[in-house]
RNA sequence: GGCGCGGUACCCAAGUGGUAAGGGAGAGGUCUGCAAAACCUUUAUGCGCCGGUUCGAUCCCGGCCCGCGCCUCCA
């Protein structure tokens, strides 16, 4: 089975496949580490995460790197306000950022690239640069690109930027570059910043080099597929494009996949806008770390999602009913042999699954079989139609589902459990909602001896006393469920 | 201004030249001591508006209205 990935670069459908037959080699561009993350953030490396998953999932081996952006100058001017070195600054958003990965698990890519480890390759790339006479030095010190080197520029995002006038009175205070788009290749040092004694002069890479040198260390000259978000686009993934491929003479990267943005109340995310959310923030609301993924990947990658609080309830209730649904199989007991009907049914549905998957990546489209199997199995259930074999079937079609999706198998508890050390730790328990706190007063050992109480009454025909500790349980947001088989208990 | 995307039921959202997937929510019912879960029924003759092409358009073409993104650091 073949992935069709729309393809910036061309402008169609195009098909995904490894040119040296043997593993896709893939870079994505990963987070600056000055803060923590936004959901907009998580959004693409969830749909990357997406990808990732599909590949495998297709049986694609995959080569795939994500820088670390940990210089940069925000991280400079915030290392700088809080007093230490940006060494020391951060680590602690580095850990951040991967906790926040494995909270909404995202997977590791195969490769890891820190700008900082990688800096002789940059300056390396800036000589071969100033040799082809595409770069050149201003008087401070700094390095630019000279974009009349590569006339190609534009060719990503469709920009037509033969029409600007150079030298125009664009950006007075670059007065120093030959033209107004050049764009930074090393930035001089200034007193006290950090900076790197290098041949080319003392100071730091610009942001667009990092991912050029690395990329290209790390997966070659030509690789695969370059993702990242919408706005990376322009200028940044343009201005790779020009440093790698004046260089080489080769394409940098096949194909490009760009990850439209996230809004919420249908407004870009922004701290100025107050509409701000960082995973965090979601988690001390209550809300699970598996209801933010599945809310996050289910509109597919190349549309605008709005994210809303309701779409969080939306994705729990959704996920509850997925939980419910293999709960069911896996306690069940169903009679040996196997119903033609359902082996179609869970044939079907791995197969229309599977073919969203592949048609660009439609998440949306991807779940909709997957909960008609829910339905025809429930009823089938229902029915005493449904037999051991049906079963096995139908819980290989959830495993294919989780492979990509990952939010069934219930691993909620200990993102949740973080975030409120964390918020304690950091001094923001007043950010996690009571109700949470609430939620987690009971320990697993006594909600079961209250059930235990309240399944005595009720045979003992005490509905009173059955129904008091039902309530009492609901007020700490333990939600339960009476059946043949006994009684089920869960958190909201 | 340039480039690009979207406007489908109460909400989210897929989709196709032949009459609308899925999820959530609501209503009624089955089951249950009562609930919960599950199942059944139900909620767009309708897919922003106006023209055109066509035997037939939500899906193609043109125009218009509305919303959003990029064009500067930004996922």
């Amino acid at each position: 089975m073949t992935l069709r990935l729309f393809n910036t670069l061309t402008g169609q459908m195009d098909d995904l496949v490894p040119s040296d037959g043997q593993a896709l080699r893939m870079y994505a561009c990963g987070p600056t580490v000055y803060d923590y993350g936004h959901i907009g953030n998580f959004r693409t490396f969830l749909q990357v995460d997406v990808l990732r998953r599909t590949l495998k999932l297709m049986g694609m081996k995959l080569q795939h790197v994500m820088n670390i952006t940990d210089v940069d100058d925000k991280i400079i001017r915030n290392s700088t306000a809080a007093g230490i070195p940006i060494s020391e600054y951060t680590p602690r958003y580095v850990d951040a950022f991967f906790e926040d990965l494995d909270a909404l698990r995202v997977e590791r890519p195969e490769q890891i690239a820190r700008a900082t480890e990688n800096i002789d390759r940059m300056v390396a790339l800036i000589q071969k640069l100033a040799d082809a006479k595409a770069a050149y030095q201003t008087e401070d010190g700094s390095w630019y690109f000279r974009l009349s080197a590569f006339p190609e520029y534009g060719k990503l995002s469709k920009k037509d930027l033969s029409g600007m006038e150079d030298g125009a009175r664009v950006d007075v205070d670059e007065y120093e570059k030959d033209s107004a788009r050049d764009f930074a290749l090393w930035k001089a040092a200034k007193p006290g910043e950090t900076a790197w004694d290098a041949p080319i002069g003392r100071g730091r890479p610009g942001w667009h080099i990092e991912c050029s040198a690395m990329s290209m260390a790390y997966l070659g000259d030509s690789f695969d597929l370059h993702a990242g978000g919408e706005d990376l686009m322009f200028p940044h993934h343009e201005n790779e494009i020009a440093q790698s491929e004046t260089v080489t003479h080769k394409p940098l990267a096949h194909h490009w996949m760009h990850v439209r943005f996230l809004l919420v109340d249908g407004r870009k995310m922004a701290k100025s806008e107050g509409n701000f959310y960082t995973l965090r923030d979601l988690l001390l609301r209550g809300y699970k770390a598996s209801a933010i993924r599945l809310a996050l990947i289910s509109v597919p990658y190349r549309h605008q999602l709005n994210f809303t609080f309701d779409g969080l309830t939306e994705a729990t209730h959704a996920i509850e009913r997925l939980r419910t649904f293999r709960e069911r199989l896996a306690k069940g007991a169903f009679a040996a042999g196997s119903n033609p009907a359902m082996k179609d049914a869970a044939e079907k549905a791995h197969t229309d699954y599977m073919a969203a998957l592949a048609n660009d990546l439609n998440t949306a489209e991807a779940r909709a079989p997957i909960f008609d199997l829910v339905r025809t199995a429930n009823t089938a259930i229902d029915q005493g139609q449904l037999l051991a074999e049906d079963r096995d079937a139908i819980l290989a079609v959830l495993r294919a589902f989780d492979a990509v999706f990952d939010v069934i198998e219930d691993r909620d508890a200990e993102p949740t459990r973080r975030a409120i050390a964390w918020a304690q730790q950091t001094g923001r328990a007043a950010d996690i909602a009571p109700e949470l706190l609430a939620r987690q007063s009971l320990s697993d050992e006594a909600i079961d001896t209250l059930v235990a109480e309240r399944t005595l009454a009720k045979k003992q025909r005490n509905f009173a006393r059955a129904d008091q500790i039902r309530n009492e349980l609901a007020e700490k947001g333990v939600i339960l469920e009476d059946s043949k088989d006994g009684v089920r208990w869960k958190r909201k």
